[in-house]
DNA sequence: TATTGTTATACTCTATAACTATA
DNA sequence: TATAGTTATAGAGTATAACAATA
């Protein structure tokens, strides 16, 4: 029943198992932050993509997130039923349907991201210039390793 | 608008929604890799608990994960269902039950490691030593900034 | 009264399958 | 036929509120 046998028992295996635990609790410390009755996280991380990068397909959407475009449509009912993101149909291709930012969407991302990622904006303050270092670098990593 | 244009706020605002969209990524990943019909990614995380560190309270299990004990009753029961784990009362205190695999559940918690990790396992393996510190110390960061 | 645990209910997120509309 | 998107349905995960049992 034994691991890895590279470094030592279990020290290789180990690395694998704590990712998934650090990466679980974080994303759930994420979700927490959520103030009542606002947009959940997934909502929120796609009205922040209209916010910053203006119109986008459904599919280019849903393959940011690297979710099902079936996903990625009820996420984005939620933000068109808000009155948060707008339909509008591709000009040059019918099948095409372009989702933008309302102002109210774009004033609603600014106000939750302000809310929602105070705390841990000041956490990394807190940290060392040495462990943001750590902390960016391994965000590339696990864009690297999410896309595998 | 800006790419971390300056060491200005705007770049340490930049760190704050990297590492959020990258934690968000990759819990999907971790997710994705459930096998159909198996067990969730939150029941195999405590079902593990219990394999490797034996008898827990469910208030322990829920501090653990650090959700509420409603939420993590609701995820034993899904254990106890599938015949993974076990209630026994504390004979020492009535009000506490604790939990506890059983052969069945600590079979499925090496098997679903090994079948759901192997692709992670294998993404660690190909990083250099230098990146796989990286990882480590990443983690270690975020159960801190989790606690905060 | 305080602690431990459970159930009821509701919402977000996600997937697969089946469908429509356009190219 | 192939691509883009939607709807229906289902299940995991999570929370709050209300409750019961034990200390």
């Amino acid at each position: 029943m034994e691991k890895r046998a590279t470094q030592g028992p279990g020290a290789e295996d180990d690395l694998g198992a704590q990712l998934r635990v650090a990466v679980a609790r974080l994303h759930r410390r994420f979700r927490s932050e959520r103030p009542e009755g606002s947009l959940g996280d997934a909502a929120l991380e796609v009205l922040t993509r209209l916010h910053k990068h203006g119109p986008r397909t459904l599919t280019e959407l849903s393959e940011d997130d690297r979710v099902s475009p079936a996903s990625m449509s009820q996420i984005v009912n939620r933000l068109t039923s808000a009155g948060y993101a707008v339909r509008t149909r591709d000009p040059h291709d019918g099948r095409k349907v372009l989702f933008s930012a309302t102002p109210e969407g774009d004033a609603i991302a600014r106000a939750a991201r302000a809310q929602r990622h105070a705390w841990l904006d000041r956490r990394l303050q807190e940290l060392s210039a040495e462990d943001r270092a750590v902390v960016a670098r391994a965000a590339a990593l696990f864009n690297k390793i999410a896309e595998s």
